[in-house]
DNA sequence: AATCTTCATCGTAATATTGCAATAAACAAA
DNA sequence: TTTGTTTATTGCAATATTACGATGAAGATT
């Protein structure tokens, strides 16, 4: 964030900003439509769908990992994520919440 | 995006990882927020609530706006913000979605 | 044990983001 | 026209992100 001023923004906005963030790039929003298609993976797996390399595509899980968007499980040797629908429902409800307020108001000027 | 790789990801995705990078910062969460509670404010408006400099809170407007999330309208001096409600419709579809194509497996892992 | 497979981490380079002071631009008011 | 008000842009420094090769760690296989 650059200079840090996330103490002045309320816990539940740095936490909102902290899932967008993560799924603001397109290589997670690829890693998690293949993990929707296939329900779980391996990062093999991913390595042979995304044009990244294993290095890379590990950081990208990790940081969907660091937000609970996505939950690994060890699997013999190789590793087992998942979606966390909780977190997908958080976002789907807190756009949805945001829709609606918006609806209601007919004193808009755009 | 680094080495730029945009090429691969669809459209789509990397329409809907542009969307999640603009409100991916607790500032733009905050000025979506502000917005929501006043339906249309000024840049003045927002500088007099968030601790950041008007030429930072003018950056981040025109993030939110490249993306289409807000429209700004002119308004004597001074500039109309509000809202695009169908981009909150769509990142809340999106998320829907996911969270109800999760529910459907049975064969979760995790 | 030695080797393979799979994923994570480290180090580093390239690029992008964030934030702000200073300044510009556009309009209103005097 | 001059001055004030409001938002945008420029230029720059600090920080963060992205990407990847090389290497490490942990469990499986031989």
């Amino acid at each position: 964030m650059g200079i840090s001023k996330s103490d002045f923004f309320s816990p539940e906005q740095n936490h909102m900003s902290a899932l967008c963030k993560a799924v603001g790039h397109p290589a997670r929003i690829a890693i998690i439509e293949h993990l929707l298609s296939v329900d779980s993976c391996i990062c093999g797996d991913l390595v042979d769908h995304l044009p990244l390399a294993q290095a890379t595509i590990s950081q990208h899980l990790k940081e969907l990992k660091s937000v609970g968007i996505i939950t690994g499980s060890i699997e013999g040797n190789s590793i087992c994520y998942c979606i966390d629908r909780e977190k997908m429902m958080e976002l789907s409800t807190y756009f949805e919440n945001i829709s609606k307020s918006l609806e209601k108001k007919t004193d808009s000027c755009c």
